[in-house]
RNA sequence: CGGGAAGUAGCGCAGCUUGGUUAGCGCGCCUGCUUUGGGAGCAGGAGGUCGCGGGUUCAAAUCCCGCCUUCCCGACCA
């Protein structure tokens, strides 16, 4: 709660029955009855797939929002590549093929016919893309050439998860090409750091480390990959998107030459980034609490519900007039009137959805003007004057973001430890998140670390862990000084 | 894909070991009345190809075989 100038006449903490399984007690269950009981996603009929139900799809498109914007004003325009995609054009990129080959869904048939070559439901479109790109690029005035495209895929997981791995997915997937190597390096940090950490950290408001992935865990086909690992609510990690530097790796497969200012013949040098509906699984693992989903105000469909508790012509046009004054204000307002339904179910029920705050209007508190102001995040109630509850509403979600952050980095600090030595990394990994300097980790002590089903999930450069990673960065390969942050992940 | 568990009404489960009338229970749903300040109460009611396919049998939710799906733990990933 914010401290406000008049002081709430009463304050105090909801006190209510369980409504899931608490977290501590079974966090896998506590995820999958949130996502059932906010009424987020289902599973669809066939395996891996994913109903994404109306509450769950309006953070996504919030999500979209947030990223479309920053993606746009990196100068990237949005296009569309189709669904289907010849299985030659995989097989051009050998590692590629090699990363994804186990995970494709293959159109085999089609107009009841055999295909006379079977057709790849894309798992993601390097290689229509860039089969585009090579018709595009000539000259270096054609460059840097940069797309993003919003798009299903497909990849035939074996152990789906609702939100976090699921056969199909929704997401983001950028595409660029450059004429230098520099640039390309430049371009994929840009949109780590502008795009993905800004849209983490300051609407999704989950803290988020950033830096480059392990040879082992880079994406098929890239010469670097970096990556925003967040840590969740039982101290996993889960990548929360990835930018990708390709080299010319998928240039030479495709020939995507250009002329340059020298009249030289070059292959571009380019970069592939993406964020997924995952991230709606980060929001509800880093921010859940045991009474359900907690939503930053970005991100919620709904910002503030004003709850009936039982009608009366009185209480209904106060809820009515404060519904209309902080739609006035520039809020996502619902006005629940469902009085035929019991007051606690629907106070259970907005809590489990996340809606950050909830005005109640009852007879008794109207009878001396007032009314009650319950914040979602911290479950505390105010009760104030009903002239001063569309301010207090205001002031509270303008503080909920912020609060919810700092909630969740204090959570990683908390469960992020510094060791010496890979026996070390592994004990304290079991619950969160060990840093161990990668001079001292190699790739020997990641093959160890793989039996204790833990990984690298990022080298940072020494010092400031939670700095960005920085583009203007020259030194690239310093590597003895970067920090390994070693954790188990989703 | 390997190891483990499970599929019976929308959800959660019992029944199965030892086959045998009409397959039960809780929640939810519908109707009515009383309620509503933290998951309301009473009364009445609707809802089932017992995951799918095959087999054994006079008879299968129950026994046998195959498949599918879900969950947990691994390997793979946004």
């Amino acid at each position: 709660m914010l401290p406000t100038p008049d002081a709430p006449a009463a304050a105090a903490t909801v006190g209510a029955k369980a409504a899931l399984t608490s977290r501590s007690e079974d966090f896998p269950r506590w995820y999958q009855e949130v996502v059932a009981r906010a009424e987020l996603a289902e599973n669809g009929p066939v395996r891996g797939t994913m109903v994404i139900r109306p509450w769950g799809y309006a953070i996504w498109e919030r999500l979209q929002s947030a990223l479309d914007l920053r993606i746009k004003a990196a100068g990237v325009e949005n296009a569309y590549f189709p669904l289907f995609i010849p299985e030659s054009y995989l097989r051009l990129e050998a590692e590629h093929v090699e990363g994804f080959s186990p995970e494709l869904a293959v159109v085999t048939h089609g107009g009841g016919r055999r295909l006379e070559e079977p057709v790849v439901v894309r798992p993601t479109s390097e290689t229509v893309v860039n089969s585009y790109f090579a018709r595009w690029v000539q000259s270096h005035r054609d460059l840097p050439l940069l797309i993003n495209q919003w798009a299903n895929v497909v990849r035939w997981e074996l152990r789906p998860r609702l939100f976090l791995r699921t056969s199909e997915f929704l997401w983001q997937e950028g595409h660029t090409a450059h004429a230098t190597e520099t640039d390309a390096y430049a371009f994929a940090l840009r949109i780590l750091n502008d795009v993905y950490v800004e849209t983490m950290t300051e609407v999704a408001r989950i803290p988020v480390l950033t830096g480059e992935k392990t040879e082992r865990e880079r994406f098929a086909g890239a010469t670097r990959t970096w990556t925003c690992e967040g840590m969740m609510g039982d101290g996993k990690a889960l990548q929360m998107g990835t930018s990708h530097e390709l080299g010319q790796n998928f240039a030479r497969a495709f020939g995507i030459q250009f002329t340059s200012e020298e009249g030289r013949l070059e292959y571009a040098w380019q970069t592939s980034w993406g964020v997924s509906t995952r991230l709606i699984g980060a929001l509800i693992m880093a921010h859940g609490d045991d009474a359900g989903l907690r939503l930053p105000p970005a991100l919620a469909p709904i910002e503030v519900v004003v709850l009936l508790v039982r009608d009366s012509s009185d209480v209904r046009s106060a809820a009515d007039t404060l519904a209309s004054r902080l739609r006035d204000g520039g809020h996502r307002v619902r006005l629940d009137d469902r009085t035929d339904t019991s007051f606690g179910r629907r106070s259970v029920d907005w809590e489990l959805k996340g809606v950050p705050v909830r005005v109640e209007i009852g007879p008794r508190d109207l009878a001396d003007g007032k009314v009650t102001v319950v914040t979602r995040h911290t479950r505390s109630k105010a009760t104030v004057g009903i002239e001063r509850a569309a301010g207090m509403v205001s002031e509270v979600l303008a503080g909920v973001g912020e609060e919810l952050y700092r909630e969740a980095l204090a959570a990683r600090r908390a469960r992020t430890v510094e060791v010496s030595t890979v026996p070390e990394a592994a004990e304290a990994a079991a619950g969160g998140f060990a840093l161990l300097r990668w001079s001292e980790l190699g790739e020997q002590g990641e093959d160890a670390l793989a039996a204790h089903a833990m990984s690298v999930r990022c080298l940072h450069p020494a010092g400031d862990l939670e700095a960005a990673v920085r583009s203007d960065r020259e030194d690239r390969s310093d590597r003895a000084s970067l920090v390994a942050v070693v954790a188990r992940s989703y």
